[in-house]
DNA sequence: TTGTAGGCGTTATCAG
DNA sequence: CTGATAACGCCTACAA
């Protein structure tokens, strides 16, 4: 492999020269660039990016760090991500938490250790706390999908109360009165947000919200399945089933099914996330988009700019959730 | 930060003994480690892994390109390669095709050009021609779920036509004879495998291939929903319908249903690859299991082993499918 | 067992 | 506009 060096004996010039003209930041004239472009050519060379980091301070890597990387959801915000970064030449390098706070903790530790100008992160177990103390760091730290009040400018995120609104709102347009709702972890921010959106939406059509038409699930089909066997076996009366994402609706629905109901006409079921087989279940789950892709690109792009001063167009940080309806909300049917 | 020059003064010793002290590879005193490991401990050092890459020409990353980051498959692939990795110490940088042959190629430049010291390629576009060109440069490529008979010790990889024979015994075990298939594009040799073993379990059960049962679609829903349209237009006789992806199955399920078909009395569906929402669909999908984090986890212990000379247990190239039974074959009825 | 010194391939700060 | 030359932080013969 050519070396910087041997370039600049080739063109006949210094090897300071050779660096300017890769670097186009102090000017150079015409003819010796020609030169100096034509041995590179004639040699192939290609810059050792990491005697670039060592000598600059700036390894162009960029930390990801997700809770998962199987799932339906983080491959749209690395797609986001990792080809925002691309273009403007820089690299990721990307860890999983494998949902444990352990592991998330010893990856963000890795990253670090990596030498990456930035990070980031998007995690389910690490606190806030932790998160905050973290960006005291050297290195600074991004958030997708979450909101920190002390690092809001630092926040890519989705207005989860929003979206919780929406979603209750597809059923309560279709006439339904009686819902049941499964809520995320509410040891969590974004569950809770999207729970409140849900109650607003119920207060707003004067329903008060029952106890007894709550289920806590963990986000899991398991616990979509679990939450509906709860209300059936407690014999609730509901005509709609709000899930706080897509994957317990979609085990909401299978045990709802095996136990007799057609959907949507005996039960509406409302989703979230519109992860990629919302749409492949039956009946076309009807969800909350969450735009992770483009969150994931705005989180390259505020890196872009922050850390590496490039010009960023407009900057998003706080998105809107829309309503997919799709056919699993049937109108409600007094019978 | 600290650096190695600042922990030798604060330990006493030449900054020669704390590199030995770091990498373990020459004896060191007990005595002298100690210090050294305290004044490490006191100063907070961390080494600069870009140094030590510089001095070392190891970079300790390995490149991954997947052909696309969204999808089903790429998170649990990514997941065992990750997880393999960084236990070993090793980062991972990661990027996409965006399924086109031209950003294939880009981004396995790309990763080149970052000093990857391996890198592990799992593409559609880019030709076995192009892979074998590419396995002669300095760094050595791994390929995944791919087999190329020039590379083989490179390749971890799938028997995909053992998987379609499975997928297609399902539906013969259950007594169907009229099956209808949906293959995938016949250009790669994953899919054109698939068919094979498919026609194997045909011709051992004395069933002759009949073309007008035969769709070529494009591994996306919409193919399996163009597949079994046009058997249906075409008034084809069959009770079974196994498709080389479980997405192809999902569309075909979809548009069987919106038919009037019963799923699975009147139709039995078969699916390929065992992606993560083939239980959410309903019926639940029946399909052939593609161990994909095995073959991450794999390909990752393959570079430990050939690029790092770490032991390695146990090496499995060459994975076999299994067949995953769950609720979309129905035995065969006579009516 | 430990220290010395050269080198890895760039960038960046000086003069000129 | 261009050329020396000192960093950057670490590894690794070679010496001692």
């Amino acid at each position: 492999m050519a070396t910087i060096y041997q370039v600049s004996e080739l063109a006949g010039v210094s090897l300071a020269t050779v660096s300017r003209v890769m670097n186009k930041n102090t000017k150079v004239s015409a003819k010796t660039t020609a030169k100096v472009l034509a041995a590179m050519e004639q040699l192939n060379y290609r810059p050792n990016s990491i005697a670039q980091s060592l000598a600059s301070n700036r390894s162009n890597s960029i930390g990801v760090m997700v809770s998962e990387l199987n799932g339906s959801f983080f491959g749209q915000m690395m797609a986001g991500i990792e080809k925002t970064l691309r273009n403007a030449n820089k690299h990721v390098i990307i860890t999983s938490g494998h949902n444990e706070e352990k592991f998330e903790k010893e990856g963000i530790e890795f990253l670090i250790s990596r030498n990456c100008d930035a990070l980031i992160i998007h995690v389910e177990a690490v606190s806030d706390q932790d998160l905050v103390a973290l960006s005291q760091g050297d290195i600074p730290i991004y958030l997708i999908s979450h909101y920190v009040e002390a690092l809001k400018e630092k926040c890519i995120s989705l207005d989860n109360e929003m979206g919780g609104y929406l979603s209750a709102k597809a059923a309560l347009e279709q006439g339904h009165r009686d819902i049941a709702y499964i809520a995320g972890p509410q040891s969590k921010a974004d569950p809770q947000a999207r729970l409140l959106g849900h109650k607003r939406a119920l207060a707003e059509h004067d329903i008060p919200f029952e106890q007894a038409l709550y289920f806590e699930g963990d986000f899991k089909d398991i616990g979509g399945s679990a939450g509906i066997k709860h209300f059936i076996e407690t014999k609730q009366t509901f005509s709609a089933l709000v899930c706080a994402n897509d994957e317990m609706a979609s085990g909401a629905m299978t045990y709802a099914r095996e136990h007799g109901l057609n959907l949507p006409q005996d039960l509406s079921v409302i989703g979230f996330d519109n992860v990629l087989f919302a749409r492949h279940i039956h009946p076309k789950l009807t969800t909350v988009e969450n735009p992770v892709y483009e969150m994931g690109t705005m989180a390259a792009t505020l890196v872009l700019r922050d850390v590496y001063q490039k010009p960023a167009k407009q900057i998003k940080q706080h998105f809107q959730p829309t309503l997919i309806a799709r056919d699993s909300v049937a109108p409600y049917n007094k019978g």
